[in-house]
DNA sequence: TGGTATATGTTGTATATACAACCAGTAATT
DNA sequence: AATTACTGGTTGTATATACAACATATACCA
């Protein structure tokens, strides 16, 4: 008659939840994958995330630090963080007022430099991720993708 | 003759790299779902990476650090933190000597109490995200949560 | 039984992340 | 033109995360 529930009827709504939550098999495969690419790209000094951001800003040659969030589905102060990151190590530059309005963000030839050390690394990496995965676990990854994308089109 | 290289090839490499990479998309859907399930419980002031800590513990009724850092995929200094802000909360408590060894991990009335309350808010971001996600991308969560678990087996 | 090795947890440090609050330009309206 | 609304960026604060270094307890072995 107490408002505690049981230990069992905890257990029978814990079975429940933890039998099919999306939020915790996207998140521990996130862990993972986001580990074995760090460990990789460690000996460079940088992180798969920055990896990210270059390759995008490489990719695109130039955009704001709003554009970047849009495309790489960022919080705009998460950018904004990231970048101090990336800029403190010389791979990336700001056109335009610093932290003014509209400014432009692009890779600086260290970046591209680093870029080309990156490839052959990150070639690695994604080999060794997709043997981990399994070749419908990267098929899973690519559809997921496309169900990301219809939502935040580039 | 420089070794830097130009913007042209940077950005075929960089194709090369975007178009694939496994991580970058991996990544941007953890966060999408991770926001998506934090939004929803906030008004329990909650997070998901702590709801499913509570959810598994109560699943097992209880368990050491190590074993929790196991079965969902954390490094063992993240579990002693998250364990921190949950015990502060009330949700979670330690048999045993307290830093000591083999110290035991359980969830409170408290934390019974939360995980009734989280049960259908739970529910509808789990829907939400399955709308997200479509019937495919959620078979594709499956698909890949088998794959992780081949490798890191409970 | 004493000493070493191993296993388990915590703490220092750093990145990634987001929300809220804030600040500074730009645009819109009257 | 002046005031207001909006847009884009940064900063305060908090969680999640991991690696390295450390502390301690348990186990093993000589």
């Amino acid at each position: 008659m107490n408002k505690q529930i049981d230990k069992q009827a905890a257990q029978k709504l814990a079975q429940a939840m933890g039998d099919e939550c999306i939020a915790f098999r996207v998140r521990a495969l996130n862990r993972i994958v986001t580990n074995l690419y760090d460990a990789a790209l460690s000996p460079l000094n940088v992180t798969v995330n920055q990896a990210t951001m270059l390759i995008m800003l490489s990719l695109v040659g130039e955009a704001t630090p709003g554009r970047i969030g849009q495309v790489l589905i960022m919080e705009k102060s998460t950018i904004s963080r990231n970048l101090d990151r990336m800029k403190k190590q010389g791979w990336v530059e700001t056109a335009g007022r610093d932290g003014g309005k509209e400014q432009v963000v692009r890779a600086t030839p260290a970046g591209r430099t680093l870029l080309v050390a990156l490839h052959p690394i990150w070639e690695a990496a994604q080999k060794q991720v997709a043997e981990f995965l399994g070749s419908k676990g990267v098929s899973a990854v690519h559809t997921l993708h496309e169900a990301v994308r219809k939502k935040h089109p580039v």
